[in-house]
DNA sequence: TCAAAAGTGTTATCCTTACACCCATGT
DNA sequence: ACATGGGTGTAAGGATAACACTTTTGA
């Protein structure tokens, strides 16, 4: 066992990548590259004071969006990603959190950014459990069972089976929404996602793999959006990010369909709105809505000192097990 | 916003951080460099498969210890910790968890290994709450009180004197044993840290400083000791990863002892053993154990089946906010 | 007999979740 | 009138935390 440093020089680089989030028209949306269905990428410099200010520094100066919240979300450096051996790039992942509406504008300006918004249930159908279970979800059933069957015995068919009910829901199990990202693993492992036929030379069981919707994309981006999705619906538990995604002034309604959006599933209105005046997250502007139908309500604006006061306590949302 | 992969191969080297940790006499200890205060660590090289893999074969290899449980901490690269302009370093810091005794035996066998077992609270005294505050607190909360007073402004003592009483459990706040990281960053900011006053040179409170205990480490080693400890104090509520620091047959009051070593606080025993009981996480061997005093106490097993079944349900413990 | 640890039973309290219901506005 | 959304009251159920007490061994 040695000490620092001797780690010399190498055959690396290092990329971030920024998995930027917005809630618009009670979408979860990505950035993304055009055409590529890629996250946004840039490489880290000698001349950043650190990985977060160079994401920072890049994903603003590139984009004009207000990056509210960043968090580091996990840092690979598998072989197979690129094809050279005597080459690796290390990919150190970031959640952001900003708003659509900044993008749009500076997008119109210049055309060199040829990124658009995507809703994350273009990549993961079978995560929106908003309106009951997805369509998505009979072919991926039909996937599930055919990897349950294709089990060489017995045991591991019962366990195959055990997992896929306890992660989908099935059976008398309930949904669980944070599960995203095991969710996707046992689908890579079952071969229902297409990246997890790249780049090696086994069988491609075309069938099944084109009939699970969701968009693959480049690499292993899909599943660093798995990570994001699933780190952000943990954390609105006990976080107050939700606002980062809001706009200034909000009903609780509107306010409630972001977290719907992002939870991918519905809460209970009254206890929604009890729970979030209850803790004081938010405070009345005075100000009402008038939008479609119903009678007008309330606008409230975020607290921001509590940012500060529970940058510690942590906060609570009713997103129940039901 | 570029597509990848325009990452240029720089001066960039990458380093892998093992914080290992393992409980031995009812204390929390990290492997550590000798005389150096330093975590180990080693290169990542091209032959490792990814991130993850190459810690493992690199901490298995060098010291035989059995590696249970895995999890990567975070990855930086501010550019304060070298000293060069033109040299990065990426440090991707990793948690294991793991059981003392491997070590001695490897230790014994060959002395290329200088690393020795420190319990964590050499480095984090204030963090030991088990019986009642700690003989830190005295000079520690005079340090506080400093930097309270020092505030330019009202306003900001105001502040401070909030956030130090929410973190450090002052007035009638209650002691919330997972905020380590953010206590060590107050202490950092309030340069009661000597790691704070190393490679500036701004002015050096020494009286102050050398008054608060706890030992150094190099670079920001001690913050990625913070950031295990507060890491595997949130995780060992809800996943059942306490196991991995148990030996293989053990009576629950040592089991309890585990888990109020890593708190760092004491937890009601009747309410411990019925969680514990009721979710099964364990089974009789049928066994028992005449230890120091008292009555012979039965010995459990771990029911490993549990991480399979739990790898997704999740796990409680009764570690209380009072 | 006492100390030390192993256990069991029970209760008070709080939080979560759900149900039932009324209010205000536009079409 | 009714659809749509805003908003309040309250009760059932479960989990948590605490208290009181009995049992079994070794010194």
């Amino acid at each position: 066992m040695r000490s620092l440093p001797p780690a010399s020089t190498q055959a690396i680089a290092a990329d971030l990548i920024a998995l930027l989030v917005a809630v618009t028209a009670g979408d979860p949306r990505v950035l993304t590259i055009q055409d590529q269905n890629a996250l946004p990428s840039g490489p880290f410099e000698l001349a950043h004071r650190s990985l977060q200010s160079g994401l920072r520094a890049w994903v603003e100066r590139q984009t004009g969006l207000p990056l509210g919240y960043v968090e580091q979300l996990y840092t690979f450096a598998d072989r197979d990603r690129t094809g050279a051996a005597d080459q690796r790039i290390i990919s150190i992942s970031y959640l952001g959190l900003t708003r659509e509406q900044g993008l749009t504008r500076e997008q119109a300006e210049s055309s060199q950014y040829e990124a658009s918004w995507r809703s994350w249930y273009d990549y993961f159908p079978w995560e929106d459990h908003r309106l009951g279970t997805p369509v998505a979800d009979k072919t991926l059933r039909s996937g599930l069972t055919a990897w349950i069957a294709a089990a060489p015995d017995r045991t591991t068919r019962s366990h195959r089976r055990q997992r896929a009910a306890r992660l989908f829901g099935l059976d008398d199990h309930i949904w669980n929404e944070e599960l995203v990202l095991q969710r996707y693993e046992l689908m890579y492992e079952a071969r229902l996602i297409p990246e997890a036929l790249r780049g090696d030379g086994s069988p491609v069981p075309t069938a099944i793999t084109t009939s699970v919707p969701g968009d693959p994309m480049i690499l292993d981006h899909r599943r660093i959006l798995a990570t994001g999705i699933a780190r952000l619906r943990a954390k609105i538990k006990y976080r107050p990010v939700v606002f980062e995604l809001m706009p200034e002034t909000f009903t609780l309604l509107q306010l409630q369909r972001c977290v719907e959006a992002l939870a991918g599933k519905l809460v209970h209105k009254p206890n929604f709105r009890r729970l979030i005046e209850q803790q004081e997250l938010v405070e009345d502007t005075g100000e009402t809505s008038q939008e479609t139908g119903g009678r007008p309500a309330k606008l409230f604006r975020f607290r921001r000192v509590v940012l500060a006061e529970r940058a510690i306590a942590g906060t609570k949302l009713p997103i129940s097990g039901t």
